[in-house]
DNA sequence: GTCTATATATAGATAGAC
DNA sequence: GTCTATCTATATATAGAC
């Protein structure tokens, strides 16, 4: 039986180790930032060697493309639905509940890639990427010439981390209250 | 003629090449991330051989705490005078513009250490030292029980990078008033 | 005060055995 | 699929000449 028969033993231990890395990787990327999280310490964590990471990624910054995507694309979705509804006060409460959830369900799981971390943003391809999500966003919520003040406060939405800091001790309902409260004043109301 | 005399030719230099060691650390550190900007990139971009850094700074992380206590105490003495301030509106007001001055002021110079950088809060005492400036600023702003929405707030406020990034191409006077209507949006008006 | 040279550790990454 | 062993580059940091 071939290994790539879905559901051979080999196969379920291929996803359980790729997921592993994943799941790793993500926490460590956030609470040391990408550049002071290595491989060694990834590895370390999962109780695994260093080769057998990378037997699942070619590199270091192939763990965050695939990292970053999942929140990228979760992002993009939500922009793409965004734009089918009508009304600008539903749009915008659809993006921010939205968005709030996603950050909050990442929160509570594992953190999430810091989008604000410069080794991050200095990634090959994702500053530009952020940017464009950003500015699609930002035509979605306030027209095609938005403010300063609505760029601005957008930009500052997408980072919600300094707030999540001083927020855990809050339980989940009360948690994602504050920040869509907090997610509106930034957005003017 | 002693070295340690004020003026003589040595003791300037001294105190030259040391305050190049900290505007080009805190130009890299911000721009790369502290863990991703090496000794070996301040030394380069000043140029200048690695072991000269050394002779000023015994460990990297002393570049870090000199940096940090600029922009610390600075901020501590804002909090200080504004505690002196008995009308709340008016306490606020001075607190958001004296805070906003100081942002546009290192951004405009020479861009500031990243306080929401991992590897900056993750040095020892650094999270400590930052945590209590906010709670001291939170009672001073809002008394001594603040709601979650004026902590989260606050947080928010200590890092306006994201805003910055996004409003770098507007004068100063234009980046100040926008920065400040930003910052009373997050603490609430 | 700045340099060359070096020590030592650890980073990212690969080869090949099992 | 995971391991041991190793390569190469670069990190922080130091010793000692000039």
């Amino acid at each position: 039986m071939s290994d790539a028969r879905v559901g051979s033993a080999r196969a379920v231990q291929a996803a359980r180790t790729r997921q592993a890395v994943l799941d790793t990787a993500r926490r460590l990327f956030a609470e040391r930032g990408y550049a002071a999280a290595s491989l060694q310490d990834i590895a370390d964590a999962m109780g695994v060697r260093k080769a057998n990471v990378y037997y699942y990624f070619r590199t270091k910054a192939a763990i965050l493309d695939a990292l970053l995507d999942e929140r990228v694309v979760a992002l993009e979705a939500l922009a793409e639905q965004a734009e089918h509804v009508e009304d600008p006060a539903a749009r915008r409460e659809l993006v921010v509940a939205g968005f709030v959830d996603q950050v909050v369900i990442a929160h509570r799981s594992l953190a999430p890639v810091d989008f604000a971390d410069p080794a991050v943003r200095g990634q090959p391809g994702v500053a530009e990427r952020l940017d464009e999500l950003t500015a699609r966003a930002a035509r979605g919520l306030f027209g095609e010439r938005p403010s300063a003040d609505q760029v601005a406060g957008l930009a500052m939405m997408l980072d919600l981390k300094p707030a999540l800091r001083v927020l855990t001790h809050l339980p989940d309902d009360e948690l994602r209250a504050a920040l869509r409260r907090l997610c509106l004043r930034l957005l003017g109301e």
